[in-house]
DNA sequence: TCCTCAGAAGTTTTT
DNA sequence: CTTCTGAGGA
C-alpha cells in the first residue's frame, strides 16, 4: 500500500513517486528521510507540511520548520503558500538563528537580555575579541584573536560555557578565561553573537520547564532540512522541542521529521556533525527511515560517476541514486598544460556550447578554492563572455554599510562599544588612539560603556569625543518619529559618511551602496524575529504553565500569531522599533552574495557554494592532488572522505554535461606548482568517461596500461619540485629534466614558432586576437596583433606571451 | 593624527 | 602573486 489508507487522497500528492509519497504521508512519528541529490528533497519537505495542514493534522501554529539558510527558508515559504491558501506567518519557519532570535526576543527576560539586544556578526565578534585582548594585555602572538574566536565559537557549538570547559594546560586555561571575559563584555554591552543566539535559547528551554513544555505541546511537527549539517548544539536544541524519547511513539508526542543526506555532508570544518543522523535514529527510536534515491536531475553517466565515487567512502548510511534519464553524454576529462590553458580551453568549450544555444547561466565553473577563480575570470573577461562570481563580500558586510549600521546601532543602543569604536573616528574627526585609550581607561574603571564614560574624560580628547557623542544624541533626537528610510538618510548624510566617500577617488561605489541601503530600508517589511507570540508571552509573563493548553486554545490559521512585529510588549509597553528590526535583519541576513541576477552569465563558484544548485553544463576545474582533494584534508581519512563528498556534490550539480579538468602546472601563491591529477579520477567508472586529451602513461609504457594513471599511486606528490622523470609526451619539455625548463617551456609550447600572419593568438592581458603582421627577426621580432577586445597592438615577441590558438 | 610601506599569510562558510 | 593588517614615519 502506497499511502496510509485512513487519509483521503490529496491533489498535493499528485506527481510524487512512491518514496516521496510515503515520506510525505508518514504517520506523526519521528522519521529520517535520506534524500539524495536531486531527489526532490525540498518538495517532499514542503509537501509534507502542506499535507499535514490540509488533512487537519496540525494547524499552522503547530509547525516548526528549520533550515540553515535564509534562502532555503524563503523557498519553503514561497512553495508552501503556492500550495495552500494559508497564513504562512503563523508557522515557525526559518533558520536556526532566525528562530532563536525570535525566541529570545519573546523570552528576553528569562534569557536575561534586553529586548532590543543586537547581534554581532563574525566580523563584529572578532573586533570585540581584539578589543578585549588589548584591554587585558593578551599576547596576540601566543593567543591570536582569530584563534580565540574559533575557540569560543567551538565551545558554544558544543554547548559549553566557560565553567564547563575542562582546561588541562596553561593555554587552555587562558582561553577559557578570555571566553569568560568575552561573555561578560557581551552581556554588559547587550549584544549576542551567532553562537550565543543558539546557546542562550537552548539554555532557556533547558532550564525553564514550563516554557519547554509549552513549546513541546505547541509544535506537533518539527521539520529539519539539511540535517547532516547540524552541529551538537543544534541537535540538542531540537531535542528540547521534541517530547522525550520514550513518549516518542505515543500519540501525545510530537514528531521530528529530519531530512538530510550524509553523502552531502561538507561542513564538518565548521562544526557539522553527520553523526547526528545516527544519533537521531537511536535516541529518538526512529522507526521510519525512507530513502529518496530517484534522481530527477542528471543523466546516468553523471549519476553513475557520482555513485561510483562515493562508494569509496566507508561509514555511509548507504544510498544509490538512480535515474530514468538515459546515459546521456559521457563525462569529459581534459588535461591542460597550465592553469591558463585550462581556462582558455574552458572558454573555447563554452563558446561552442553557446553556439549550440546553451544559455550561459546554464554553464557553471566549480572550483575547490576561491583563489582559482582568477584565471578563469581573466580568460572569460578577455573572451568577452559575461560571468558572475558567487561568494565574496555580501551587501551588509561591506565596510561602508557596516559603518552606517554602526551609527544606526548606536542610536538604538549607545552602549554598543563595538559600534562605537568602529565609527568614533570614521570619517576621521581627529580622535586618535590616544584619546580612545583614555576613554577606555575611564570606562574600565567606572565599569561602564564608552558612551557613558565620555563625560568623565578631560582635556582635548574629552571635547572631541564629546562632540561625537553630542552628534549621536542630536541624530537620535532628530530621528524621533521618522520613518526607517528617513532615519538612514539622515544618518548617512549627517555622519559625514556620504561626503567622505564622495571625496574619495574610488568611493563612488560606496556612495551607491549607501544609497542602496536607503532603498533596502524602504522595501523592508519586517516580520522576522520580534514581536508578539501571544502564547509564548503568556508563559513568559507569568512564568507559569498555561492554564489552557495550546491544543484547546487552537491555532487558527487566520489568527495572526507573529504577524504584528511592532506590537508593544505586554508588560513594559516596550516596542521593537522598525530600526531595531532592520538592524536584526541586517545581522541575520547579510544579503545576496551572488551578483544581481538577470543577465545571462556564466556562473563561477566554489563547490561549497554550488550545493543545492544545478546546471545543464558543469566544469569542475583543478582536479589535482593537493587542490582537490585539498592538501590540508588529505592527511586523515575523515578529511579525505569529506573531500570525496565534496566531489560528489560537485558531480551531482550537472544535468546534462559534465567536464572535469586538471592541469600539469598551476600558479599558486606566486609559485608554479606541479600537480598530479586527482586520485578521484581513479574512482570514476571508466565507461562513463571520455578523455579529451590522451591519457598519460608512465614513461615509455604504452597508453592505456594501468588506466587512469595508476603508476602514480605510490609516488603521488602534489607540490614542490617537478617530477624528476619527464613524461615523453610533452613536446615542450627539454631532455635534461631541468625544472626551469619545465616551468617555462611547458605552459607555452613552442612560443614564437607558430606565430605568423593570420594566426589566432591568445595574450594573457589582451585576450584573443589575430596576427596581422610580423616584423623583424630573432630577439627583435615584433607582431602586429588585432585583439578582439583591445584593438590593434604591436608586441615584441621576446616579451609578450602569445599562445597560438588552433 | 593620517598615511605609507613592509610583512605575513593565503580551504571550504552560514548565521 | 595578491590582499590584508599593523607598525612606524611625516
Amino acid at each position: 500500500m502506497l499511502f496510509e489508507d485512513h487519509v483521503a487522497p490529496s491533489p498535493l500528492l499528485a506527481g510524487l513517486n512512491t518514496e516521496q509519497g510515503a515520506a510525505v504521508t508518514l504517520p506523526p512519528e519521528h522519521a529520517l528521510i535520506l534524500a539524495g541529490a536531486g531527489s526532490g528533497k525540498t518538495r517532499v519537505l514542503t509537501t509534507r507540511i502542506a499535507w499535514l495542514l490540509q488533512t487537519g493534522q496540525v494547524t499552522p501554529g503547530g509547525i516548526l520548520a528549520v533550515t540553515f539558510t535564509n534562502k532555503a527558508a524563503k523557498e519553503m515559504m514561497t512553495r508552501l503558500s503556492s500550495m495552500l491558501p494559508i497564513n504562512v506567518r503563523g508557522m515557525w519557519i526559518g533558520t536556526f538563528h532566525g528562530l532563536c532570535n525570535r525566541f529570545l526576543r519573546a523570552h528576553h527576560k528569562l534569557a536575561n537580555l534586553p529586548q532590543t539586544f543586537q547581534i554581532l556578526d563574525t566580523q563584529d565578534q572578532l573586533s570585540a575579541i581584539k578589543r578585549l585582548c588589548k584591554q587585558f594585555n593578551v599576547d596576540d602572538e601566543r593567543y591570536p584573536p582569530k584563534q580565540i574566536q574559533y575557540f569560543i565559537s567551538g565551545c558554544k557549538e558544543d554547548g559549553q560555557r566557560p565553567g564547563d570547559v575542562v582546561a588541562r594546560d596553561e593555554e587552555a586555561r587562558k582561553k577559557v578565561e578570555l571566553y569568560a571575559l568575552y561573555e561578560e563584555q557581551c552581556q554588559r554591552e547587550g549584544v549576542v553573537d551567532f553562537g550565543e543566539l543558539m546557546l542562550r535559547s537552548f539554555e532557556v528551554l533547558r532550564d525553564n520547564d514550563p516554557v519547554r513544555e509549552h513549546y513541546q505541546r505547541r509544535f506537533r511537527h518539527i521539520l529539519i532540512d539539511e540535517f547532516q549539517d547540524t552541529n551538537r548544539l543544534q541537535y540538542a536544541w531540537i531535542k528540547m522541542f521534541s517530547t522525550p524519547p520514550l513518549e516518542g511513539l505515543t500519540p501525545a508526542g510530537n514528531a521530528v521529521f529530519a531530512v538530510g543526506d550524509d553523502d552531502q555532508s561538507i561542513y564538518a570544518f565548521r562544526g557539522a556533525r553527520v553523526g547526528n543522523m545516527a544519533d537521531f535514529v537511536r535516541e529518538f527510536n526512529v522507526r521510519h527511515q525512507i530513502k529518496l534515491e530517484q534522481n530527477y536531475r542528471s543523466c546516468s553517466n553523471i549519476l553513475d560517476s557520482a555513485n561510483e565515487l562515493i562508494s569509496h567512502n566507508s561509514h555511509r548510511l548507504g544510498k544509490n541514486l538512480r535515474t530514468d534519464a538515459g546515459a546521456g553524454e559521457p563525462v569529459r576529462v581534459f588535461e591542460a598544460t597550465s592553469d591558463f590553458a585550462e581556462a582558455q580551453w574552458m572558454v573555447d568549450e563554452m563558446k561552442q556550447l553557446a553556439r549550440k544555444d546553451v544559455p550561459k547561466a546554464e554553464m557553471a565553473v566549480l572550483y575547490r578554492s576561491n583563489a582559482q577563480s582568477r584565471v578563469v575570470e581573466t580568460a572569460l573577461f578577455n573572451a568577452g563572455l559575461p560571468y558572475r562570481v558567487y561568494g565574496g563580500l555580501r551587501f551588509f558586510e561591506r565596510a561602508e554599510i557596516k559603518h552606517a549600521l554602526a551609527y544606526l546601532r548606536l542610536l538604538e543602543n549607545p552602549n554598543d562599544d563595538t559600534s562605537f569604536l568602529r565609527v568614533v573616528n570614521f570619517p576621521p574627526r581627529g580622535i586618535g588612539a590616544r584619546s580612545i585609550e583614555q576613554l577606555q581607561d575611564v570606562a574600565r574603571s567606572a565599569g561602564c560603556s564608552l558612551h557613558d564614560a565620555v563625560s568623565a574624560v578631560t582635556g582635548r580628547a574629552g571635547v572631541a569625543i564629546g562632540a561625537f557623542v553630542a552628534k549621536l544624541d542630536v541624530l537620535r533626537e532628530r530621528s524621533e518619529g521618522m520613518t526607517l528610510s528617513e532615519i538612514i538618510e539622515l544618518v548617512i548624510d549627517h555622519s559625514g559618511l556620504v561626503d567622505h566617500y564622495r571625496a574619495e577617488r574610488e568611493g563612488q561605489d560606496r556612495v551607491e551602496n549607501l544609497e542602496e541601503l536607503v532603498s533596502a530600508a524602504k522595501s523592508f517589511v519586517g516580520i522576522e524575529g520580534f514581536g508578539r507570540d501571544a502564547v509564548a508571552r503568556t508563559v513568559d509573563a507569568s512564568g507559569q504553565p498555561l492554564t489552557q493548553s495550546p491544543a484547546s486554545q487552537g491555532f487558527d490559521a487566520s489568527l495572526p500569531v507573529l504577524d504584528e512585529p511592532l506590537a508593544p510588549d505586554a508588560d513594559t509597553g516596550e516596542t521593537m522599533s522598525p530600526l531595531a528590526a532592520f538592524l536584526t535583519h541586517a545581522a541575520l541576513e547579510s544579503g545576496d552574495n551572488q551578483a544581481q541576477a538577470g543577465q545571462d552569465a556564466v556562473q563561477l563558484m566554489t563547490v561549497h557554494a554550488a550545493k543545492g544548485l544545478e546546471f545543464d553544463c558543469v566544469f569542475i576545474t583543478g582536479m589535482e592532488e593537493g587542490l582537490f582533494p585539498h592538501e590540508n584534508s588529505m592527511s586523515d581519512r575523515d578529511g579525505l572522505e569529506e573531500e570525496r563528498r565534496l566531489m560528489y556534490v560537485a558531480i551531482t550539480r550537472a544535468r546534462k554535461r559534465l567536464y572535469l579538468s586538471h592541469s600539469q602546472t598551476r600558479m599558486l601563491h606566486g609559485q608554479t606548482r606541479y600537480n598530479m591529477k586527482s586520485r578521484f579520477f581513479d574512482e570514476l567508472p571508466e565507461a562513463c568517461l571520455k578523455w579529451l586529451t590522451p591519457q598519460q602513461p608512465a614513461w615509455g609504457v604504452p597508453s592505456g596500461a594501468g588506466g587512469g594513471g595508476g603508476q602514480w599511486q605510490n609516488g603521488r606528490r602534489s607540490f614542490g619540485a617537478p617530477p624528476v622523470l619527464q613524461p615523453a609526451w610533452s613536446p615542450g619539455f627539454n631532455e635534461k629534466g631541468d625544472p626551469k625548463g619545465l616551468g617555462q617551456t611547458a605552459p607555452e609550447p613552442d612560443r614564437g614558432t607558430d606565430i605568423r600572419a593570420g594566426q589566432a593568438v591568445f595574450h594573457n592581458k589582451f585576450g584573443e586576437g589575430k596576427v596581422l603582421a610580423i616584423e623583424g627577426a630573432g630577439a627583435d621580432a615584433r607582431a602586429q596583433v588585432s585583439f578582439t577586445r583591445h584593438g590593434v597592438k604591436w608586441l615584441a615577441l621576446s616579451v609578450a606571451k602569445l599562445t597560438p590558438i588552433p
